[in-house]
DNA sequence: CGTGAAGTTGATGTATCTCAATTGTCGTGG
DNA sequence: CCACGACAATTGAGATACATCAACTTCACG
């Protein structure tokens, strides 16, 4: 049996899938209950505190994972791309999201549904352990985060958030890389964990310390430094 | 067949158990190769960067999952209360472990080995299910720390991380609970992400609030408060 | 070309870090 | 039982970082 009935067999990530063991009459149900979502920029996936309706698949764009607090305060986090699975938690948990996905760019999603993600998994246990390890290295990136916040000042993190962005979203010119930000400073905040004041002040400190220029939305840094040999 | 082979039938945490679905031939594998392993207070049960060798659950004691950066600083991630599983990223995803695990108090875990936690995984999906769904639950505890770092100041984040820690380790005293603390000052500082002179200032504060008394090690707080209606 | 939201700047108070010095705690051996 | 040392914890002083509030500017967009 080939796999051309795959529904992720024309997706870029489908070796990575969660649903690339899936085989057989499992691929019938899966391919019959499969759909994709188109969505603009600043529409959201699911709400926080809504109930879980599936399991969600970023095929293109980018997503951001905020929480909101009691009080209207948000935090932001993290950001999801191309090939990144959203919403498993509460479809793991069977518990309400806690989180909302927004649409940051023009994107796609490949929807699983609920009752059928179940059955899917229930019937092909490697999936199971596909998403384990996805909830696995998550955590590992929010004990990374964790640790970050309690070591290094703000400065340097935002200098090294820059550097992952303009690894996503930049275009190389020269010895300079140059990108437009695909959120907003309120969101660059909520990363930190900081005011949007604050952001701004610790933007213009980097800019003087000729780490980056900015303009708008636009910002260029100077590429990946050379090592020395010292 | 009654469970009375299961390996974790006389746990009084049976019933939530990762292994409590294991039944039939597999049992029999899980019974063979399951140990309990006593540990002192400070002893480390696996370090920082070594190879994952099994998946352990806490039965008795405390104790501190931390990490080490590269300058020395430590970062406290969580505690692991009896009934919690620990070790079981690196099960997960087979790489090594990114934190140690460390008795904070006379401890008991209950062992089952690599090789061994694959198999019986392998034979029983509900048991990876559960896993699964335990680690989707850790997520949530780092990103509720991830919004509340943001949110509340640092006195407030350790007014409340006392009153966790009272509610597990205190006893009633009158109208006061009262403590002796499972961890060192350090490791209350590296919870909250500040240095210890910052928190021995912030105890000072609650302390001249009148929210709490301490002596060394011993802490006395009033108990939870009465509500009243206004 | 106005209009509202997003972003910036300034002024000021509070919180935290850092370094250094001091005090306290606890286990150990005299 | 006490003295002692090693380490944990506290305190002080000064510098840095961040929050807050208000005013201002820039930008996107109709």
């Amino acid at each position: 049996m080939t796999n051309k009935n795959h529904p992720c067999a024309n997706c870029s990530f489908y070796e990575q899938s969660l649903w690339r063991p899936v085989a057989g009459a499992n691929m019938s149900t899966l391919a019959r209950n499969f759909t994709r979502r188109e969505m603009e920029a600043g529409s959201v996936l699911y709400h926080q505190g809504a109930p879980s309706d599936g399991v969600y698949c970023v095929s293109r764009g980018l997503f951001a994972i905020r929480s909101f607090g009691p009080d209207g305060s948000s935090s932001l986090l993290r950001l999801a791309y191309p090939g990144e699975l959203i919403g498993y938690r509460a479809f793991l948990t069977g518990r309400d999201h806690r989180t909302e996905a927004q649409a940051l760019l023009p994107s796609r999603v490949c929807v699983v549904a609920q009752r059928d993600a179940k059955q899917v998994v229930r019937a092909c246990p490697e999936v199971l352990t596909r998403l384990a390890v996805r909830c696995a290295d998550e955590l590992d990136l929010c004990h990374d985060r964790i640790q970050e916040a309690a070591r290094s000042p703000n400065k340097e993190r935002l200098a090294q958030l820059l550097e992952q962005l303009m690894a996503a979203h930049g275009t190389k010119d020269g010895r300079f890389e140059r990108m437009h930000l695909p959120i907003s400073r309120q969101d660059l905040a909520d990363i930190l964990g900081v005011q949007p004041e604050t952001l701004s002040r610790l933007i213009k400190r980097l800019q003087s310390e000729g780490r980056l220029r900015t303009s708008g939305r636009w910002i260029e840094m100077p590429g990946p430094m050379q090592k020395h040999v010292i």
